[in-house]
DNA sequence: TCTGGGGTCCTAGGACCC
DNA sequence: TCTGGGGTCCTAGGACCC
């Protein structure tokens, strides 16, 4: 018996919780932020404005739409309502974003029925729950479920039965392929390859040359209907970010400015850290310049950690060592990640100080005398504290039993 | 066509180790 | 001392997705 996924994807989702929430917006245009188009609603759409779209061509575009700010809140709260159907559904529901998953029914067809009949209860279920028009896909595979679901839209159900997936995704642009975006896009099309018909005759090899080794192995997989993605349960996160931009480019920024808004930036993100219990190993500074060129500055540190000073100190460290960069080309976008993220949490002890050693041979010894107690690795930070030793430790989980050397 | 904020994965070079 | 191969970690950048 093969699997049966159904992708599930909410219709312009930021813009239907609005038209759900504010009955003058039915059956209108409406785009749901300003500086850059986050939704645009069918109605929208059907003028040409799309996500990810400047503001201003937006309202070129359609300049009846209404324009109305995100309240992210409210989408969070819809999502979780949604989530709750799809968990609801089936034990095997992999979310991959704020508004879409993958559902695994193919073990479900003795006990609750059909995958189509799964499909239809789900979508009625989120339109009478939540208010919201949901599109869904079926078919073998991930991809395959995932490009049903986009063409049924909106408000749609269609699924792709075995026998007819050549049929169905050959024809089709290969900007539909999961991974091609315009620059890849733009070398295939070099190359003569229009279709994801005409990339599944390729040889692997040739298109290797154009779009690197990885990348056309997954092509090729996925146009030659070959896509062994499981669904899977309880994906955690590798990384989180914030970010902030800073309006028009050719407003020079004091170094204050900045330094305040990593803060901000590295405040927010060490409790989101905290929150989820996780702890974090390597920070990257993101910058973006008055002509839109990009850098990305890093460091790792010696442990994980969640603790807001120490990801601060490593934060103001970067951003001094990219000072220069930043006074020659000016600054527009300024953003932080932390990634290497792992369970646990920081702990912080303060020990009295080693009065002897101190005496003696003086703080660095003192603080050499802790890591070799501690260990240098388990210590992420170690500093004079009062008439303490501060000491920054991660708490990691329980790693189970030590795996056996051979 | 000049744009937000949140992510994922891959590549490539250098350092270092065995 | 020469020489080879393999692996991991770190940094920086690039492409892509929603």
């Amino acid at each position: 018996m093969g699997r049966v996924i159904l992708h599930a994807d909410l219709d312009s989702f930021y813009a239907s919780v609005e038209q759900r929430d504010d009955p003058r917006l039915r059956g209108r245009p409406v785009i749901v932020g300003a500086g850059v188009v986050l939704a645009a609603s069918y109605e929208a759409k059907a003028y040409g404005v799309r996500s990810a779209m400047g503001g201003r061509q937006a309202a070129r575009l359609c300049p009846d739409a209404l324009v109305v700010p995100p309240r992210f809140s409210a989408y969070v709260e819809a999502s979780k309502r949604v989530f709750e159907i799809f968990d609801d559904t089936t034990p095997l529901a992999e979310g991959i974003s704020i508004d879409e998953a993958f559902l695994d029914v193919g073990g479900l067809r003795r006990l609750v029925g059909e995958p189509e009949d799964i499909a239809v209860t789900l979508r009625r279920r989120v339109r009478e729950e939540v208010g919201l028009p949901i599109s869904v896909g079926i078919a073998r595979t991930k991809y395959l479920a995932k490009v049903a679901s986009a063409v049924s839209k909106p408000d749609g159900l269609l699924a792709v039965p075995p026998d007819d997936e050549a049929a169905f995704l050959h024809p089709l642009p290969i900007e539909r392929l999961w991974g091609v975006g315009a620059i890849t896009a733009a070398k295939l099309h070099a190359d003569g390859v229009r279709t994801i018909g005409e990339l599944a005759g390729r040889e692997e090899v040739e298109l290797a040359a154009a779009v690197g080794k990885a990348a056309s192995r997954h092509l090729w997989a996925l146009a030659n209907l070959m896509d062994p993605r499981p669904v899977e349960v309880g994906r955690r996160r590798r990384s989180i970010g914030s970010q902030c931009a800073m309006g028009r480019p050719g407003k020079p920024k004091s170094r204050e400015e900045l330094d305040g808004l990593l803060a901000g930036l590295v405040d927010r993100v060490a409790r989101r850290l905290r929150a989820g219990e996780r702890i974090g190993q390597t920070f990257t500074l993101r910058l973006r310049f008055d002509d839109f060129g990009r850098a990305t500055r890093s460091a790792t540190l010696r442990h994980s950690t969640a603790t807001t000073a120490t990801w601060l100190e490593t934060g103001r460290r970067l951003l001094a060592d990219s000072w220069p960069l930043i006074e020659e080309r000016g600054c527009t976008l300024l953003g932080i990640t932390i990634s290497g993220l792992v369970d646990g949490r920081s702990r912080q002890l303060e020990l009295p100080l080693f009065p002897d050693v101190v005496h003696e041979n003086g703080l660095d010894a003192a603080l050499d005398r802790v890591r070799d107690r501690f260990g240098s690795r388990s210590v992420t930070r170690a500093a004079l504290v009062g008439r303490h030793i501060g000491l920054e430790m991660p708490t990691l989980p329980d790693p189970g039993p030590t795996p056996r050397l051979r």
